[in-house]
DNA sequence: TAGGCCATCTGGTCCT
DNA sequence: AGGACCAGATGGCCTA
């Protein structure tokens, strides 16, 4: 006990040190110790630590319509986009929007507390003016639509649920691997490009196969893995969000890539294993407290981004 | 507008 | 066989 007691004594005295900053810490970040509340910084506030269920990061974007841009993308106007234009049955392309500070109370990404309900009642609503009676099993887990029209055929009707144009990028993919190891196999690919891979009109039509890629996994479990990876991937993102919570920071305003997070954190385990008595140090150079704070003012420097509130 | 960052999709691999 | 994990590809958003 005396030992927690001691060290955490120590930990007070660090906050005490890095708030003071370097000599040079308004070098970079004009936002050191400016631009937020008293406690804001460093501060490791327990409250903003409460636990992010994976099962509630299953949204973190909401589907808006909007025209179809122009070039604004680095890649648009080179590759080909994997969004197929259906504004006969769902309107224009939908596209991701990032749930930002000006949007929501906390300043990180967390975009799936404020969004989830919106858009479930979006789906909702969907459902029931387009008589859907059951729900995909990805549907489950919300999904990200800006990326793909996965979710377009999720919510189809039972007899178009085929695998349309979703798998194109496999289908390109699988054709390049199949001229690589086994050119015999072109040409159902090639059918398969051709229509946008839709059931060729050749096929058996009048039962069709459940269509496969080239892991021979039905559409189905296609898209259950990708629910299932969204919600592995939400569940790292949110440890991330606990991570980036428990390290020091400038404010709340200031932006951690994951990168970031990993290296502030590490800079900061060493300096608390400094005040334990410990020594982390990959190297074992037992650095002293002072070289410590340091090394994190200066890791914070390097790392941070003050993310500018619009509203402000 | 280029580049960074991130979310999503996808197929491959490994494990149970 | 199916799920977890991983990495590559892709595209959207944001900032300098």
């Amino acid at each position: 006990m005396a030992h927690t007691d001691s060290l955490f004594g120590k930990l007070t005295d660090f906050s005490a040190i890095i708030m003071k900053g370097s000599p040079n810490s308004s070098d970079r970040d004009a936002g050191f110790c400016s631009g937020s509340e008293a406690g804001d910084d460093l501060s490791i506030d327990n409250s903003r630590l409460e636990p992010c269920s994976p099962t509630n990061t299953s949204e973190d974007s909401i589907e808006v319509k909007v025209p179809p841009t122009s070039g604004r993308n680095k890649r648009k106007s080179t590759e080909p986009s994997k969004v197929v234009c259906r504004e006969q049955e769902t309107g224009p392309l939908k596209k991701r929007i990032r749930y930002n500070t000006s949007s929501s109370s906390e300043s990180s990404f967390r975009p799936w507390d404020e969004i989830k309900r919106q858009q479930q009642q979006q789906i909702h609503n969907h459902r029931i003016h387009h008589e859907i009676p059951m729900p995909n099993p990805a549907e489950i887990f919300l999904r990200h639509p800006g990326v793909t029209t996965l979710h377009l055929s999720s919510i189809k009707r039972e007899e178009d649920y085929i695998q349309d144009e979703p798998l194109a990028l496999v289908a390109k993919k699988s054709v390049v691997k199949v001229e690589m190891q086994s050119p015999q196999k072109i040409t159902s690919n090639d059918d398969d490009l051709s229509n946008g891979f839709t059931t060729s009109p050749t096929s058996n039509s009048s039962k069709r196969p459940p269509q496969r890629n080239y892991k021979n996994m039905t559409r189905e479990r296609r898209i259950e893995a990708n629910a299932r990876e969204r919600t592995r991937v939400h569940t790292i993102s949110a440890a991330y969000e606990t991570l980036r919570k428990s390290i020091p920071a400038y404010s709340n305003t200031q932006k951690l890539s994951k990168l970031s997070v990993l290296r502030v954190a590490c800079s900061y385990i060493l300096t608390l294993s400094r005040m334990a008595g410990e020594d982390y140090s990959h190297d074992n150079s037992e650095p002293s407290i002072a070289e410590c704070s340091d090394s994190i003012t200066k890791t914070i420097q390097t790392e941070g981004k003050i993310r500018k509130k619009k509203d402000e």
